[in-house]
RNA sequence: CGCGGGGUGGAGCAGUCUGGAAGCUCGUCGGGCUCAUAACCCGAAGGUCGCAGGUUCAAAUCCUGUCCCCGCAACCA
């Protein structure tokens, strides 16, 4: 591609929420996004990457109210966690938006204004069932026993004053697009899932806008609305590079819109297939080229848990590991369209073979060797054997290989090729045996060729290294004391100056880790971590060896006796127990209190099977309001001790008790 | 029958759309080599592709049924 007609390529993340500081999931999805943007510069796009933050609504309100700081003092500080957590992994975004920026605030404004006066927005009712109390509507399917599921009251129909975006007006024009456009949603398996569940059937109308919370941006014509979610958060794409309501906008915008790519995480598929192209529509703006939901990385060991202090974020597994092998990690072992895992043991796992064994003990042999037979001197002296062939062909092949996959943005299969250089390097110093060339003078020139065409070939592979691990590639072409190989070069094997001189002192690119060393590092540093960074939240002492286990919990305001004996607490004898159809968690037992019967519904399957919870005799709170669940009313609860793993006792009277007994 | 994803040698995955000799990485065992980070190279063992039926000359792949796991939703009173 010639420099003066370079393609522009413009590619986004989603915006990370800044309810908390981004754990390794979320920093999957930008050092995706930044391979990709480093592979299309590479390949002589011009690209403009943007990710950054969605800042406003309710959470963040109420979480900033929590901590005892304003809304934008929260989000500015969680805002600096995510850049600096990007900036750690080393990645190339051109620019990182904010949705508090003021010039975002100010077109969100204008498009709403625009589409309202245009009659895509609407003025309606948010309508629903409102518990007074907590300031929040439910719908029917919500109630819990026709009330309140957060306090219990009683709910009034009630309707809220929103805006609404009428979705049905575009939908026929979306399906087409959809239809017309088999590359627009990637991995295609998410095409029929938007089809059949929200485009058929018919799109209901979005709500754009909240009274019942304030952060957030203020509907100009109608100040006691914010704009809700979606039309905030979603415009960003258009915002950040010049999109100007009313004008066509900047030459950026005019440069780069509609996106080539947009890169989001499997779980917003739906808003940025159906309602993003939508108000596109309305804007009067082409629709973005591909959108990507990414699959998620989980961890291996069950859920990431805060509590359990097992969430891996990026910058603890950098200092462990370095930068380049955690976004190798990630970046390979994800799959396509599968959810991928990620563990210590995996992680080192990785370390240990692919990087260290296989590339960095592949640079350093072939350094060490240049330098022991020939002081470091890589010449070509052309003396060639029918082993040469095959490590050319598979060196060059891997170069389209690699590239075929990224075009297809299987950006671990790409890696993948890539290595294949590395194996194939590797055997071929076995298969030519340089040490022994070296014994005989006579073969002199054929160990100089051996060694010129590993160098070569390494040039080559950590050159396509470098937009999955930038700062290893360099690190390589440094030792090797040549330039990163251009991808339209890549068409030729010999390209490597010969006479150049490779480093004297290869450094060790990546150290093997001991898997045990590491776990028990982990260990060590799980408490101290967790303390610090779950303020508020439980942080009990949880470490499965310890002998005289602790449960510490969150304190309560001190109470009345009064509001004590406001409970009524009695004996009750389970006569009967079945888990609950349709349910996980829940066993609906048949408690015998005194003379009459209550049905008690409660989450404990995973810990009682329905057979040995009858005939126990347990404390039962019994003036509970009833409350259905799962279909089944509950006229009561059973108590349980917790510990900190959620492992669940019932409590049973120490001696022999009737049945009805009070407990006071 | 809430929605979705998944069950392939010890571990992690590919292959399933478009049926046609079951593949990759790691681990294990055996061998080779010594330039190198006890690394590298070669070979072997190990799978009735969750289960049961069906279609077919042929099924991991298509169809039907069924069991289990994981997210979400609901819900742990």
């Amino acid at each position: 591609m010639c420099k003066d007609c370079k393609k522009p390529y413009y590619m986004t993340t989603a915006i990370a929420y800044t309810s908390g500081k981004p754990h390794i999931g979320n920093t999957y999805e930008i050092v995706l996004a930044d391979s990709i943007a480093r592979y299309k510069r590479a390949q002589g796009y011009e690209v403009f990457f943007q990710t950054g933050t969605d800042e406003h609504g309710q959470k963040i309100e109420l979480k900033a109210k929590d901590a005892g700081v304003s809304p934008k003092e929260y989000v500015d500080k969680i805002a600096g966690q995510v850049k600096s957590v990007w900036d750690l992994m080393n990645t190339s975004y051109d620019k990182f938006i904010r949705t508090t920026d003021e010039d975002h605030e100010k077109q969100v404004q204008k498009i709403f204004k625009k589409l309202y006066d245009q009659g895509d927005i609407y003025k309606g009712y948010y309508e629903g069932l409102y518990c007074t109390p907590c300031e929040s509507f439910f719908t029917e399917s919500q109630l819990v026993d026709g009330k309140c599921p957060d306090c219990g009251r009683e709910v009034q129909p009630a309707k809220e004053e929103a805006y609404f975006f009428k979705m049905s007006k575009y939908a026929d024009r979306l399906i087409k697009h959809i239809n017309d456009h088999p590359e627009f949603i990637q991995p295609v398996s998410r095409k029929n899932e938007m089809m059949n569940n929200f485009l058929l059937p018919g799109l209901q109308d979005l709500c754009v806008s909240r009274t019942s919370f304030t952060w957030g941006i203020p509907v100009d014509f109608d100040p006691k609305h914010v704009t809700y979610v979606w039309l905030d958060a979603l415009t960003n794409y258009i915002t950040g590079i010049g999109y100007d309501c009313g004008s066509e906008g900047t030459e950026q915008f005019k440069k780069f819109w509609p996106a080539d790519l947009h890169l989001i995480g499997k779980d917003i598929i739906r808003f940025h297939t159906i309602y993003w192209p939508i108000f596109l529509m309305a804007l009067d703006l082409p629709l973005p080229k591909q959108i990507f939901g990414h699959p998620w990385l989980l961890q291996g060991d069950g859920k990431m848990s805060k509590s359990k202090g097992n969430v891996l974020y990026a910058d603890t597994l950098a200092d462990f590991f370095g930068v380049d092998a955690v976004r190798y990690f990630v970046l390979h072992e994800m799959p396509f369209d599968n959810d991928g895992v990620i563990s210590w043991e995996l992680l080192v796992e990785r370390l240990n073979s692919d990087l260290a064994n296989i590339l960095g003990n592949l640079v350093n042999r072939t350094i060490s060797m240049s330098n022991k037979y020939f002081g470091g001197l890589v010449k070509d002296t052309k003396v060639t054997a029918p082993a040469d062939e095959d490590l050319k062909a598979v060196v060059l092949a891997a170069v389209k290989k690699a590239d075929d996959k990224m075009e297809q943005l299987r950006v671990a299969d790409a890696i993948s090729e890539i290595f294949n250089i590395f194996r194939r390097s590797n055997k071929y110093i076995d298969e030519t045996m340089p040490w022994s060339l070296a014994k005989d003078e006579a073969q002199k020139d054929r160990l100089a060729t051996v060694l010129y065409n590993l160098v070569e070939a390494i040039t080559i592979g950590a050159s396509l290294l470098e937009p999955f691990m930038p700062e290893t590639s360099r690190k390589i072409l440094k030792q090797l004391n040549t330039e990163k190989r251009e991808l339209n070069q890549m068409d030729t094997f010999g390209l490597y100056l010969s006479g150049g001189k490779v480093t004297e002192k290869p450094e060790i690119l990546f150290a093997r880790m001991d898997i045990k060393e590491v776990l028990d590092k982990v260990e060590a540093q799980a408490g101290p971590q967790e303390a610090e960074e779950e303020s508020g939240k439980e942080s009990e002492a949880q470490n499965e060896n310890t002998e005289e286990a602790i449960a510490d919990i969150e304190p309560k305001e001190q109470i009345a006796y009064d509001d004590f004996a406001k409970l009524q607490f009695q004996v009750g004898e389970i006569i009967a127990c079945e888990a609950v159809k349709k349910s996980k968690k829940l066993l609906c037992s048949q408690v015998k209190i005194g003379s009459q019967v209550k049905q008690i519904v409660s989450g404990i399957k995973a810990h009682y099977t329905p057979e040995e919870m009858v005939g126990k005799k347990v404390m039962v709170l019994v003036n509970l309001a009833p409350r259905e669940m799962a279909g089944k009313m509950s006229e009561g609860m059973l108590l349980c001790a917790e510990d900190s793993k959620g492992n669940l006792a019932l409590m049973t009277p120490e001696k022999s008790m009737p049945s009805g007994a009070e407990i006071c």
